[in-house]
DNA sequence: CATGAATGAGTCTTCATTCAT
DNA sequence: GATGAATGAAGACTCATTCAT
């Protein structure tokens, strides 16, 4: 009997141009809106940028506002990533351990595009409403309260989900702070940032530890 | 005892009437950027509902730009005198007692006008690059450090930028995100959050003592 | 004591200015109407033939929908003019004479603008739900029946809206189709036309008379 | 007797095909048309109404004109049908019955699709100049003139042409206006309906005959 | 023949800004 | 100084049509 081959199922044709296209209107839309903002970014610019006509955007995204959904979509894909990963490596860790994970983490994912990630935070109308954002929020929020739930006794909070709002809300500002402020830090300067926020994390969450 | 005349010299009328003009203008901009977001605001609405023309509207801004600035600039100067005071009245409070009365100046400051706080924050392009906008964090941070310099002895912290400029990123993200997602927040609720960011900062200046 | 002159209030210059413009933003209309077609006739179009900027005409009507209507009813204000007039002078003729009148009444509001008419009737979508026409064909019909409601003793009609109708519709259909068959029918021609038309409506109406 | 086997060349596979796909194109023209108007009647989306690709249907018709035009012959195609059977039959029958049967006709021509008539009466663009329609109506006018000139002793009229366009013009427009205005009038309103025009129309034709 | 992705001219509409009155 | 009509560049979006696969 002959073995078939086994195949793994080519896209087809038309499907990968398709993927290629969305893919380099997503490019342009990060480029786009990164170099001139959210108000320079209007869709023929964008289609030009990415090769296509606005014709073929409008093909694959009902409005300017699908399209960058779509972009922080992908954006939060990858962020959502790192983070499920560092928070799944997490598990095993004691708490300072775990939080400077989580910091770093937090780092990485800012480094990921800051110039997009800032854009996102600052021009995006109506970012906080967008399915994706909320879900990553949720996301996030949820894998953080699971790791400290299972150190409960570890931790001196009264509140689990005020302190891990307080947890990720924190971790997130700062980060974004660091990255805004210091694009070019080095190694070192990076390791100091992440030690002083463990530091206030740890602390906050094991007061009462001599350290 | 003859009462003093007043001769603090009357704004003549027409400079009164110029400083109304301006002040309908500017509150007419808060509302319709409220209202509508930055990308509504249009500088024929903003003229319509201050009750001028537009024309006016440009003898006393040169572009919208300058019209939004001068909106941060007035909302900036609210806040600065708030956050002024409370950091002048903490200079002889301890590091508990200071934190927690700047946490709650910043919870003042937030409730200033946390719909148009929200919409500098989130919509307006290149807010960041705003003189008025670094001024305001440059004096923060100034003031906010030089508490902290003169209570050097009583807290541990290697790099001292370092440690105001996360006190105030925390401070500031975590006000922000108690007013974004509480707004209708009781007492008790905005008192336990006070305590709890006091909690986190004070733990981390003051790392020896016991709490 | 000083008669004070009358003086009939002056349109101030503006105001009459603002007349001008919207007057010859409708011509555009009807011209670009009528040369091009309703689909061909672009809100850029019609103000450029109007010599005014598109944002000028965006003044005055809200969208292009706006534009047509507002020309639909100045036309309409004319054929009503018309119509009213006919009509009026009507009242004391007896039934040949009067449908006489109203098919010569009929006829000339045809020829106001025959083109602009046509395209009317035949392109503008949605023209039958337009408020102006509505009204336009509710006072005709008004008039007409009241007309034939002092003459009922010597009409003989079942059910008088039902001929009120056909009447309005007849005569409507005809006159259209006359004016744009023949648009350039001799006196003679509309003569023996309007003779047919009365000869129809009056037999109808009256038909115990001998003719 | 041997049973002729049938021999009429069956349209091959392919050809029938095409005609169930240039049916199945109509079909969503009309539908596309009633349902959304002209203006938003697109190839695009008759094509994915019809279940075919866009350029399946520009394989069929040149452009969109000619589509509508199709669509406007295949309707024209089963209303003359009516209209010719309706007038055959009519030849043998005196005048006011015959002007009964070419009421009623007009009335189920119109009631073919109602919804389609109208459209393209109010918003297909140069309508009137279309072949097709330009047939129907040389056709139509042609069939009752030739009834009307076979009873020419019977009536009275100076002009046949005249005569005939006056007929055909008021049927038309009258059955227009009742489909429009009761689209869902009972037998009876219908019956009372083709009573008047018929009474309209026979008194203009045969003005001596007491009735 | 069929497909449907791609095209890009053209549409409606908005809005910052100017300037004659 | 105030007014608000006018401007026109620019933006979001549509759609008839083509053509590589």
């Amino acid at each position: 009997m002959p073995r078939t081959i086994p195949t793994i199922p080519r896209k087809s044709a038309s499907q990968e141009r398709s993927r290629a296209t969305v893919a380099a209107m997503l490019d342009a839309t990060a480029r786009v809106l990164t170099r001139q903002g959210y108000d320079r970014a209007s869709t023929n610019r964008i289609a030009a940028v990415a090769g296509v006509s606005v014709g073929s955007l409008y093909q694959y995204f009902p409005n300017k506002e699908a399209l960058v959904a779509a972009l922080v979509a992908r954006h939060n894909r990858e962020i959502l990533q790192l983070v499920r990963e560092a928070l799944t490596e997490v598990a095993s860790l004691d708490l300072p351990a775990a939080v400077r994970a989580m910091v770093a983490a937090a780092l990485d994912a800012h480094l990921v595009d800051p110039a997009l990630h800032r854009i996102f935070a600052e021009q995006v109308p109506r970012m906080g409403q967008l399915a994706e954002i909320e879900a990553l929020e949720r996301e996030t929020f949820h894998l953080v309260r699971t790791y400290l739930e299972n150190r409960r006794r570890e931790i001196f909070v009264k509140d689990l989900d005020a302190a891990t709002s307080i947890l990720v809300t924190t971790v997130e500002a700062l980060t974004h702070q660091f990255v805004i402020t210091k694009p070019d830090a080095r190694d070192g300067a990076r390791d100091r940032f992440i030690d002083e926020v463990t530091r206030l994390l740890v602390g906050y969450l094991q007061p009462h530890r001599r350290r």
